[in-house]
DNA sequence: CGGCTTCTTGAGTAAGTTCAATCCAGGTGG
DNA sequence: CCACCTGGATTGAACTTACTCAAGAAGCCG
């Protein structure tokens, strides 16, 4: 398969969109009107896979590291499968997950030269390495691109600004709540019997990280709400939501 | 004077950038090679500018309301003197500032119809109110203006970043710190003595807000701040950088 | 079955919160 | 001019939440 035939099978794979709901993007004219969508050689397109379709696909393996704090940054990056965790170290050691990618993600954007984090794989993933400087020279010529540009590092936005909102006011309860009511929204699968369930690709390492808080606190405080009855942990790396509304209280 | 005549008085008063570091827009074509400016009239204009062009000035008085969360979004704002806090409400009343907008920020961004927090004056400030259809409807057609878009909401989204390491892993006086710093930089004023000065416009209770702590914390985290001498405090309101090296420190 | 990593649990501690007094600056009115 | 009032800021003491340190348990893979 030539590499051009294998990105157009990746972006074809890229989901709708891991955050549809923040993502009424399309045409400049039509944002204003809420009314939007894409197109890419005649078909509908998510912004995601309109900024995919100019790139190649690449795979990283679990913990590697795909791009580093400081390097220059020459690429902008898609997620099609698998999760990706942009993280910022401070000079201690203490790490701060600013957001985990998930597929029809972006990733890498920048307006300076250098990247101000570093992107790993949190499991295997496939995503679509598009060079920022094809990206932008043909934004200035395309209104579409330009918009969707703008969609997905929105959405980037939006995400850190209800993260900004549990990091500063939730207490580790409510802050646990939000992010399996959140991984539920964007990658959950709802069973037979009507209960939906996780499946965690990150460490509690990574979950404590992300939330601001330590390993213990988030095994405790997920311990802590299997014995409410709220969720059920078959298995460490696996989450039923047992009680929603339970949750969505938490979420406030 | 007829609005429009106003209106330029307002734009050519917008400083150059508060985040201007962090913003090296322009033309999409030369985001990539790091060159970037923009025009407006044939001056050099910065995005904030670009976008107020096409608004009108308006005022608005210590602690009234711009906007409430969820009410329909009509407008984008850039800031051209005063300061305004963009807040997120807890059902129970926890409150967290996402952000202080001072001269040369917009806010007010969406992708959505309505907004999803809401937008105070904490003190006397003056604007200018752009309407989203226009500009959206206008971004289609000139890529300046697209790009400078990108630019405004994408300074947004690097200092949410930042703020969510200071949320997540930063202490009392780490946030203090560094929270003083930025300031200095966005806003401070050097003496002849070689001493930054800053004027607080916002509350102990807002700054509180805004780096996650309660406003007895903020207010003990200063006093042992000029206790180390690394500040001063000759009012309330306002503060002197003394050790900017210790500040730094701080800021990690 | 070791030998590894990851996760859980427990006990003590510390950072920051809560609640409750002041304190202070800046208007107002006598 | 000064007493009074008011909202914001500071300080103190007790308390709580989440952290730290330490020990085990549970998976996972050779």
């Amino acid at each position: 398969m030539s590499t051009a035939a294998s990105a157009i099978a990746h972006i074809a794979s890229i989901p709708p969109q891991a955050y549809a709901h923040a993502m009424p993007s399309g045409r400049w004219s039509e944002i204003a009107k809420g009314t939007a969508s894409m197109s890419l050689n005649g078909e509908a397109a998510s912004p995601a896979q309109v900024v995919a379709a100019l790139g190649t696909p690449v795979s990283f393996s679990r913990n590697s590291e795909i791009f580093g704090d400081d390097q220059l940054a020459e690429h902008v990056y898609v997620v099609t499968t698998g999760v990706v965790r942009i993280c910022k170290l401070m000079g201690d050691g203490r790490r701060q997950i600013e957001t985990f990618c998930l597929p029809g993600d972006a990733f890498g954007w920048e307006t300076g030269d250098r990247y101000r984090f570093s992107a790993e794989a949190v499991s295997e993933c496939r995503l679509v390495r598009v060079k920022r400087s094809v990206l932008f020279s043909r934004a200035g010529a395309e209104p579409e691109l330009a918009c969707a540009l703008w969609a997905l590092s929105f959405a980037e936005l939006q995400r850190a600004q209800e993260h900004l909102l549990l990091l500063g006011r939730k207490t580790a309860q409510e802050r646990v709540g939000s992010f399996l009511l959140d991984l539920a929204r964007r990658a959950g699968t709802t069973t037979a019997s009507n209960v939906t369930e996780l499946q965690l690709a990150m460490s509690r390492q990574d979950m404590a990280d992300f939330l601001g808080l330590t390993i213990e606190t988030v095994s405790r405080t997920l311990t802590c709400l299997e014995e409410q009855g709220t969720i059920s942990l078959p298995s460490s790396r696996r989450v039923q939501l047992r009680d929603r509304s339970a949750l969505r209280r938490l979420d406030s």
